[in-house]
DNA sequence: GAATGCTGTGAGACTCAGTATCGTACGCTT
DNA sequence: AAGCGTACGATACTGAGTCTCACAGCATTC
């Protein structure tokens, strides 16, 4: 499945014209033209102009979906985390495409469209993952939206924020730390199965309540667990 | 700022003849002709051929935007839950209209990849609302990010099972539930200003803390406050 | 009441994305 | 060398969206 030479200049030589001449001023001809080949043989290889900006999404997604199914509910926040670990990889991977790409679709409206559109096929595919790990339990579908959105929207925010500063720092640690709020809105929202591995959510009260009234009630409940 | 008859009629034949023969299959000669205009006239009062089916977004948004500036810090939660139900009633309004636009949305690509753009600006000013909200709080940014997700995929959430039932209910209901898990999800990731009003999160453990380990340290903490 | 100007409309030409078809040259097999 | 499939080029076509110009209606003004 490596990309055919071809298709590997013709990306290229958009995407230097886009850059050079705007992408509205550049039509297709002149991408076939430069790059040495017929208008037809471009449509052959893109389905649009657009899409010449977007080449892989469909194989990242692909794999995202893997490492979803390849998890069992027990799993299923590590899944997802390394799912979308998987995907800010991708676009480390080629961070001077990404670049280049980010600063071009911040100026056309067109291709900010498609950007989001295909974030949103993302998020589908967490919220159907989601859902099915939530099968059954109250307001599922709902939760499922929620969490899905919350994984989304981290991922987005770091990789944001490493393009705007021009990829000049590993975005991972940012990530995890993100998806630790994702985490715990996760375990927020999951909390009819109780807390997770290694936290134990211990208590909430009024804040009316005295340090003595707290102490009391906590001494209580443990007692159930000694 | 009310809607000119010819545009009106433009829209209307629009939806008529996207639903007789296809969004595809209709052209936007096809519109002017039955709606008894040029074609240069539907271009005058749509800018494309989508925009059409979706009118009135900027308006909407203007009104959201108008009512979440209205509101101090104190409120911000408050305004954001008024900000969407604005948003939910007017799909409620115009029922009729939202259904048969649900249903074409549903079928053709380049409607649901607008109608997805259109969402994204409505997170977007949610995001910076909230984001100006939390200004100078630790990641308030991603917090944000998090907030306006979660605001937008609940009203989603509730919007789309009220258009998938023939909008047969009162959705409003069903939105305020939704809206108390991410207004609970607010007070999980706002919890550097102190949780809510009624409720005092007190500690989390390693679940292999011992309970005296767990009292130890709630002692400890509870007595600086004493 | 004619000249003036503004506004909405129609007509037509034009650009360009995207589709479909056909012919052909090249490389590979047997 | 004959046959075959694949990739490419050429060409024509549809339809969206832009632009320009001409004209008709309608008001104002002197």
């Amino acid at each position: 499945m490596a990309r055919s030479p071809t298709s590997q200049r013709l990306a290229e030589t958009a995407i230097r014209l886009f850059n050079e001449r705007g992408y509205d001023e550049t039509t297709v001809d002149d991408i076939a033209a430069r790059a040495g080949v017929s208008r037809s043989t471009f449509f052959r290889y893109y389905r649009s102009k657009e899409e010449v900006i977007f080449p892989d999404h469909d194989a990242l997604l692909a794999k995202v979906e893997a490492r979803l199914r390849a998890s069992t509910a027990d799993t299923a926040i590590v899944a997802i985390c390394d799912a979308v670990r998987i995907v800010l990889a991708h676009y480390v991977e080629d961070a001077e495409v990404s670049l280049r790409r980010y600063r071009l679709v911040g100026r056309v409206p067109a291709l900010r469209h498609r950007e989001i559109a295909s974030v949103a096929r993302y998020q589908r595919l967490f919220r159907e993952y989601v859902g099915d790990w939530l099968a059954g339990t109250p307001d599922a579908a709902l939760r499922a939206e929620l969490m899905a959105s919350s994984v989304v929207a981290a991922h987005n925010q770091v990789l944001r924020g490493w393009l705007r500063a021009g990829g000049s720092y590993d975005p991972f640690e940012p990530l995890d730390h993100a998806l630790q709020y994702v985490i715990r809105t996760f375990r927020h929202l999951e909390n009819l199965e109780g807390p997770g591995d290694d936290q134990v959510v211990v208590a909430a009260f009024p804040r009316s309540a005295s340090p003595d009234d707290v102490m009391d009630a906590i001494r209580a409940h443990l007692g159930s667990r000694q």
